[in-house]
DNA sequence: CGTTTCATAATTAGTTATGAAACGGTGCACTAAT
């Protein structure tokens, strides 16, 4: 095996380049990319984590003309696979792309899946709702793909649990169609979005390629206010002064239409942007956007996923966002051509209010218990979602949200036909117990979220370091180019936070076990306070001062670099 | 969880105070009426 992998590597690696040059035009591949295709062409599972605009589709484009079947693409937005089959190349070798939705009449439908069969489309374009449907299944375990591609993978854990519960579903329906290599790609997940991605996608022992996060050309800054007025006129001013283009981020789609109509009155091309738009008008002004017609875009978190722009000059945000990885996936679209670019978070504290709002909801007892008691009178007949839906009255997405519960909280289970069963010896109410547990530690780490986007809005340290700790890298501070390191160097700052004589003890990415809270990551040290991610209840600030020497409440488990079976002796 | 909206009351005729209720973000696919 070992002679035949080191004769076949540099073939491979020559194939992939070849192929990149003659077919896509690309001559030269970074070598991440071309490492990532080498996992993919030998049918290895990978997780890939790459800015955008670093060429993260190529990892699959390429390989898809070598592989021996077609590769499925699971991507979030229609319009996105719209513009990702309109951008591959024209040319007798050029793999063929179709995309099979809600848009296509029967006989589109029909004619997408023989270019499919015949060959003709290497790849094929899909919804996770596509995948929830047996028909599709079925036609894709027939053509036997030779690889499942998940596009904006940190959806699966952003989406997935309440908005577009199928997301969470894609690991069965990837067993359903044969079980190929799975590839996943994002260009933003904290270490414990990528965890998630690679085990609800059941990758088996997936290889990881994460190329740095930082990018030095963004200036971070926070303000921070106690009153809203004061705030709105800011975020105006602030807008209007600074080089166009610009995106302000909006909590709502009230707050997108005043920024817009305030910059407006200004003067300034400037588009509010939401989903409550019609869809016609949405395309005119994202259209005008790239096409460098608009000055400014104020929108919800509805913009930005295909926005494939270089020369956005800042990102404000005129409240808080929902998470850090919100944040930085946001931000992360100024500023691509490498030109100082800008990023500023307008903070109010009551801001968390909403965010929390929207992190503290799932599905109600009730919901869990209608089908926990549709389930429980299948026991003997297994059913699936579309009778569930039909027998509860329930909407699709509540029941796939609570059958999710149900199968995480091991209360029900989905076998290899679909059929959802109830586990054997859990009683209804007890099923709907657990899952309500499950779904309640959801809402605990997504509020622990929030307040990790607090914490960031409120450190007292580097914006930069702060950051980047919370995906993962251990960043030195100064970076520099934030405020809080321009007030330091400006001498305003009374001195540099010392770190606290404990934050040795707790190196970032220890396991860590916590008296109250369990087992936890260290995933980040600002001076005297240390942050963990724990299994259970999410993201915690310790005090430096309160823990250390405190071995009964918090133990460190294992330090980064110890030697992975220390993982196995943590329990002792 | 915080803000906005709306109905009602208390005041005395246009305005203000109060409290309850509603609202707040992301997309797919499907259905029904044109």
């Amino acid at each position: 095996m070992g002679s035949k992998e080191s004769r076949t590597e540099p073939d491979r690696a020559e194939r992939l380049r070849e192929v990149a040059a003659e077919v896509f035009g690309w001559d030269t591949l970074l070598p991440e990319q071309l490492t990532a295709m080498q996992w993919v062409l030998q049918g290895d599972d990978a997780l890939v984590v790459m800015p955008t605009g670093s060429g993260k589709s190529a990892v699959y484009q390429v390989p898809s003309v070598l592989l021996s079947g077609p590769v499925v693409v699971v991507s979030p937005l229609l319009a996105l696979q719209r513009d990702q089959i309109a951008g591959l190349p024209d040319g007798d070798r050029s793999p063929g792309a179709v995309a099979v939705n809600s848009d296509l009449g029967a006989a589109q439908t029909q004619a997408a899946w023989e270019a499919v069969g015949r060959g003709e489309a290497r790849l094929l374009y899909l919804s996770p709702e596509q995948l929830a449907k047996d028909e599709v299944l079925d036609r894709l375990a027939e053509s036997s793909p030779a690889l499942f591609v998940v596009d904006e993978a940190q959806c699966v854990s952003s989406w997935g649990h309440d908005f577009r519960p199928d997301y969470l579903r894609l690991g069965q329906a990837i067993r359903r169609v044969g079980g190929p290599p799975v590839l996943a790609l994002t260009a933003t997940a904290a270490p414990p979005v990528r965890r998630e991605i690679t085990e609800r996608l059941g990758m088996r022992d997936p290889r990881v390629m994460v190329t740095g996060f930082d990018r030095p050309n963004i200036r971070l800054e926070v303000r921070r206010f106690t009153d809203e007025d004061e705030r709105h006129q800011v975020v105006v001013e602030r807008a209007a002064a600074e080089p166009k283009p610009g995106i302000v981020y909006a909590a709502t789609r009230k707050d997108s239409e005043y920024y817009a109509g305030e910059l407006a009155r200004l003067g300034l091309t400037a588009e509010a942007y939401h989903a409550g738009l019609p869809a016609a008008e949405r395309a005119r002004i994202h259209d005008a956007y790239l096409a460098g017609e608009a000055d400014v875009v104020v929108a919800t978190s509805a913009f930005g996923m295909g926005i494939d722009k270089e020369d956005v000059r800042f990102v404000l945000h005129a409240s808080l966002p929902g998470s850090l990885d919100a944040y930085y996936q946001e931000i992360g679209r100024c500023g691509r051509d490498g030109h100082p670019a800008l990023a500023v978070l307008h903070y109010r504290p009551q801001d968390t209010g909403m965010q929390s709002y929207f992190a503290g909801r799932g599905p109600s007892r009730e919901t869990l218990s209608e089908v926990a008691d549709a389930l429980h009178d299948h026991r003997r007949d297994p059913t699936d979602l579309d009778e569930l839906r039909r027998e509860t009255g329930l909407s699709r997405n509540r029941v796939t949200t609570a059958v999710n519960l149900l199968e995480e909280a091991e209360a029900a289970t989905t076998g290899a036909e679909g059929e959802v069963r109830p586990a054997p010896g859990v009683s209804p109410d007890r099923a709907v117990e657990r899952a309500a547990e499950t779904g309640q530690a959801h809402r605990q780490t997504d509020r622990s979220r929030v307040e990790m986007a607090r914490a960031y809005a409120e450190t007292t340290g580097c914006r930069r370091h702060f950051l980047l700790a919370y995906f993962g890298e251990d960043y030195p501070a100064p970076c520099g180019n934030c405020d809080v390191c321009d007030e330091k160097d400006a001498g305003n700052e009374p001195s540099e936070r010392r770190a606290h004589p404990a934050a040795a003890s707790f190196p970032v990415g220890s396991a860590v076990r916590h008296a109250q809270w369990g087992e936890g990551t260290v995933l980040s040290e600002d001076g005297d306070r240390i942050t963990v991610l724990f299994d259970r209840s999410g993201y915690r600030t310790l005090a430096l001062e309160a823990v250390a020497g405190r071995d009964d409440l918090l133990t460190v488990l294992s330090r980064p670099g110890d030697d992975r079976s220390g993982e196995g002796r943590t329990g002792t």
